[in-house]
DNA sequence: CATGAATGAGCGTTCATTCAT
DNA sequence: AATGAATGAACGCTCATTCAT
């Protein structure tokens, strides 16, 4: 910690930026031109590095793809979890999550599109794990929070699970819709939020006064 | 070599059942193996003839794909047409349509699992331009739809192109939501055509005066 | 059998003509520059073919090596085999033995020489199934060779099993001792072969008169 | 750093220590996972190197290789040289000399393990020199050994260089015959030699007084 | 003295495609 | 109409070796 020589650091600092360079090539190689097309030879063209690099730095393709994934969905992560201040109501918590999520699918197309790409593509038994593993685990983060959204009588009585697969694939599908404008792209951010919200909202009368008092501890 | 009338209808015959056969294994091939595995290969593999002989009935596999999702498509489409009683709302006509094509990718699972294939991992210009434009005719069909419904005061006023993108974003992806038992999927069914009927219909006196101000905080 | 078509046949020709010239190739490569240096693409090259070639004809490595050792191998047992007239007592059948094998050992040197190239180097379970299964195999046919000359006196009285391993051992390692000449080969020939022959044989006073009647069921 | 006056002893030190480091190693890596398996990678990471290492204290595959076998050769050498007092005559000479053998053979399996791998697979031209080289060293002492053994008349009046090269391939291959105990190792061991022995001695009632006549007959 | 970083060559294998038959 | 034979390109991966530090 102390110790004068940089050697240690110096040594982890390149590795850790070959390994953040090469990733970066392959998320833009996976993005532009797919699973099929992210072998080693074009991905270490994309970043100029021999394809052995790629090897060296990785070991194999699963461990590559492996590591692409954990830092997408690290930063997706990141920009899901949203700001301190709590929502008043259940639909406008998940307007809220989704609009940060469509925020990150434009700023971070890209890595949602490689994401996509290797959930699709990848036949690895270590990749299925990887993406059930966190697949369920958003389910069930979704599901509980649709659940206490319906207890709370501000979602509409349908199936959680259902709604939470059905926003899943689209969430997943999302980075598609893409419009010909800044502008644009804000405009369909916010429909396609309130589509979602509006499809899980409880309908008869809602918000309006005289049961406000459900949203009081959310 | 019998009678000479009829080479060329057997010529033909043979050959539409040949690349029929062949059609036919590489959409069980791409439905059970995906994409990756969907070489001619294993494909000829599958029914039991020579790789060289799907070059030679298709010429190359781009023509193969084309092929493929032509007849998967004329299927589809077939089966999406329904009967000829109209029914009587629009959102009941969106739910009839929703529901037939439910029931086709239940009845004909393999080949919407195939197409779907196709269109994730296919990368050549021909292919997609074949995607794009099926997309689009399909994307403009339901636009003139939804755009009649909210004519009628029967669909909510939203953005009807983005409507359709979505809804035709979940079809693609409808396969992945498989129930456990034949009940669970026709009940799987009806949730997810309602939900979508329910974001689109206009709700009892929606947007009418009394109830603006519900937009007011978000 | 009688049909006229000699599609099938000429097939067949062709493919065997392929695979026996790979396999001829894998041999002499093996022999000139051992196991280590028989690549597929040594190979082929040495056959003035493509190495997808060899992959097409033989399908992996191992079916290659396995393919090449069983060629091998039978071409020694013919030539093993010897002679109808039974040699007068068990020494001289032994010495025949070795010399036949000597003599295989000269006129196919290269296949003995890759044989055992391949004995050495193959780390792949088959083959080396295949090689303990033939090892097994010929040592017990030496042991009980050697057993039965033992309870007719006419060997020595010492451990078959080691007796034969030693001998067998020394085969595999035969092929080394090369004279400079043809009359300097056989020379050795004979030398060689009379001293495992001396090594086994009874010592005191043997084959003369009072024990001829032991050499006679042999 | 501290004493100026040792650094070139240091150096050298180091340097041996490191040569032997790796030399250990390699045998052991040889021995246990035969040449095939003897990557610098392998033996760097058997001796918690790094595989550069290996390159920098022996410039390539080949000067280690030779290394190894210079370091394998010389111990065996000491091995063999046997203790002063001689014995009675040659055939106990011989006997000794084997028995001596096979003891190094089984204190230092590894080293003659490796020895076999690398003379087995080694193809560079000048590993093949240092194993003939040695090997000629070899059968020209054993041929003295034997011609004055025959002078004496206590061997066999067969051909000296045959029986040599037959016994140095014999010994190459002894490491093989491996019993399941100690016990039996050691009869193996004693019938071992004794085969050679007895092969090379002159035959009836050998060694005793009285009894040098007995070279008639052969 | 020692190593991490990096590479070109080579490996066995799969692939879509060509062509003579 | 159909296929076996054949190939060049590409694949992921390992190798011995180089070099800056």
């Amino acid at each position: 910690m102390s110790s004068a020589g940089s050697t240690d650091a110096q040594r982890s600092f390149i590795e850790q930026a070959r390994q953040a360079q090469i990733i970066r090539a392959t998320i833009e190689v996976l993005a532009e031109q797919g699973y099929g097309a992210a072998s080693f030879a074009r991905i270490a063209r994309h970043a100029s590095i021999s394809p052995a690099l790629i090897t060296y730095h990785f070991g194999t393709k699963d461990f590559l793809m492996r590591g692409v994934l954990a830092t997408i969905e690290e930063r997706l992560d990141d920009a899901m979890a949203g700001t301190d201040d709590e929502p008043d109501s259940y639909p406008d918590a998940l307007k809220g999550m989704l609009e940060r999520f469509v925020e990150h699918c434009w700023s971070h197309g890209e890595e949602v599109s490689a994401m996509t790409e290797i959930r699709r593509q990848a036949r690895s038994e270590s990749l299925r794990q990887a993406f059930s593993s966190s697949h369920d685990r958003g389910t069930a983060e979704l599901v509980a929070f649709i659940e206490e959204g319906q207890a709370h009588g501000q979602f509409r009585d349908t199936d959680p699970a259902l709604f939470a697969s059905v926003l899943l694939v689209a969430m997943g599908e999302f980075s598609r819709l893409r419009g010909r404008s800044a502008d644009e792209n804000r405009r369909i951010a916010v429909e396609w939020a309130s589509l979602f919200v509006n499809a899980i909202s409880a309908t008869t009368a809602p918000r309006d006064p005289g049961s406000e008092n459900d949203e009081q501890d959310q």
